[in-house]
RNA sequence: GGCUGCGUAGCAAAAUGGUUAUGCAGUGGCCUGCAAAGCCAUCUACGGCGGUUCGAUUCCGCCCGCAGCCUCCA
């Protein structure tokens, strides 16, 4: 039985859809003026996992992930780049889903763009307007009214005379209370613009994913996703905002992933402590990144660090060196006992570390059958790769991997010659020789490996 | 200040009211010409103080420390 924690309650749940086998999840995607960085990464591949488990479940899972291609940081960046902002979205989206790919991500069903979805956008607002949740302020703005939605801040445990014994800045007087969020923004000069019953502007943030996730999925559906940092106030107001205007209940379940930190401090474009998928591809295979990510909970705060990306290598390279020279053909037959504990494990919200866990158990068996128990060799290996699937890891040749680690000099061909001679100073028993060819192949990186049947393997360290 | 959450061995990271997590690193052994890889064995734990209990790292309370949200942020 699968359990997950839900925000909203703040307990593990068991996971109950809300139409039998049928799964509608929403993640709030990317705003895309700059490349991705590791948090990004995070959010991808967390829910990727989760995706892959559901269909794995056998669920009919129809996963939906926007694109954020309007707001004030595009413009903002379109004016500083000299750039028409439409230009700049659509080289950040491709360079979004170059990462993904590396990252072995598989793309959402459906991926939505705020700029798509104006229409839907202005008739809720329109709605909230007509049942007075919403107001046209001083500025002309068009804002929802927070008192009147009576759960704001359940989401978050938030109670609104906290929030609003809070030192807060810049309380604009175009609103009826500081609490108040913009659902319309009017647009300046210049500025790209919609027409609208309010005049030409924009969405405000939170709108979009209203607008977004009822209309891809319905006014009422299973999970909502995000970081942590969302839950306020961008959910809360995605859940006043889609309950105010349908009179439904809005989402059942809220998941929300822990942040990337590096020295303890999260990782953000504000801060700009930030590395970006693309710079840590230079230096570490995109598996090694995946690995890193999913070997930490999904809740849990994830170190950023390259100890830590190196710790993850070391360990993908065992469970690869595991799998070398095995040939993996038939999903029957696959081990019972590996594959319970596996789902134990992810049916116990998403648990990556406990599965991975019990895949380096697999690889330890499997390393025991190649030498005392050749039979179960088959088995052991299909498991192995078959469960680490679901996690998108563990697809590629193993040798592919092995060898293609490390950002340095030695070409293969000059390796496998040097192995060769190698060998030969091996047959005339010239130790010396060979161990040198050893050492030196070492200091490139290239770690050589003998086996018993008198070949030589190598992999890069 | 309010609200969340966290504090596990050298590092990372899980589970659990009494029994091996796991990975990396260390130590000893097997294997090897020597290595590497692999296998076997093994050393480092549960922030502090109280309480509940036959027994607590695990439940409860307090304290200390850390992070996040309360403003755009995955």
């Amino acid at each position: 039985m699968l359990k997950i924690y839900n925000t909203l309650t703040r307990t593990k749940e068991p996971f109950q859809p809300r139409v039998a086998g049928k799964v509608g999840m929403y993640v709030c995607g990317m705003t895309v003026y700059d490349y991705c960085h590791i948090g990004h990464a995070r959010v991808m591949v967390v829910f990727d996992t989760v995706a892959r488990y559901f269909r794995y479940l056998n669920y009919e899972l129809t996963y939906v992930r926007n694109v954020t291609d309007i707001d004030d940081k595009i413009i903002k960046r379109a004016i500083e780049n000299n750039e028409d902002y439409e230009k700049l979205t659509e080289r950040f989206i491709e360079a979004m889903h170059e990462d993904e790919r590396a990252l072995a991500v598989l793309p959402p069903d459906i991926e939505p763009r705020a700029t798509q979805s104006i229409e839907d956008i202005i008739s809720m607002i329109k709605t909230l307007v007509a049942k007075d949740l919403a107001y046209v302020g001083t500025n002309g703005d068009v804002f929802y009214a927070v008192n009147q939605f009576k759960d704001y801040g359940r989401l978050s445990g938030k109670n609104m005379d906290d929030l609003q014994a809070g030192e807060r800045v810049d309380i604009d007087l175009a609103k009826r209370n500081p609490m108040d969020f913009v659902l319309w923004k009017m647009a300046k000069t210049n500025e790209p613009a919609w027409d609208s019953p309010w005049g030409f502007g924009r969405p405000g943030w939170h709108i979009e994913c209203s607008a977004m996730s009822t209309c891809c999925l319905g006014n009422h559906f299973d999970i909502h996703g995000g970081g942590m940092d969302l839950q306020f106030p961008h959910h809360e107001n995605e859940i006043a905002q889609s309950e105010g205007a349908t009179g439904e209940k809005f989402v059942n379940l809220w998941m929300h992933n822990g942040f990337v930190r590096i020295d303890d401090e999260k990782m953000s474009k504000s801060l700009g402590n930030f590395f970006t998928v693309r710079e840590v591809l230079k230096q570490y295979q995109p598996e090694i990144i995946r690995f890193f990510i999913l070997s930490s909970h999904y809740r849990s705060p994830l170190n950023y660090s390259d100890e830590q990306l190196n710790d993850a290598g070391s360990a993908l390279t065992r469970l690869y060196t595991a799998l070398r020279g095995t040939i993996v053909t038939s999903n029957e037959l696959i081990d019972q006992d590996y594959k319970n504990r596996f789902e134990q494990a992810m049916n116990d919200d998403f648990n990556t570390p406990v599965a991975l866990a019990v895949l380096f158990d697999l690889a330890r068996d499997l390393n025991k059958a190649k030498s005392h128990e050749p039979q179960k060799i088959d088995s052991l290996a299909a498991t192995l790769k078959i469960l680490a699937s679901l996690l998108g890891i563990l697809q590629a040749d193993p040798e592919a991997f092995l060898k293609g680690s490390g950002n340095n000099n030695a070409d293969n061909k000059t390796i496998e010659q040097q192995i060769l001679a190698r060998l030969d100073a091996k047959t005339t028993k010239d130790w010396a020789l060979a161990d040198k060819i050893r050492n030196d192949l070492k200091e490139q990186g290239v770690i050589l490996e003998d086996s018993p049947d008198g070949t030589t393997s190598w992999r890069r360290e």
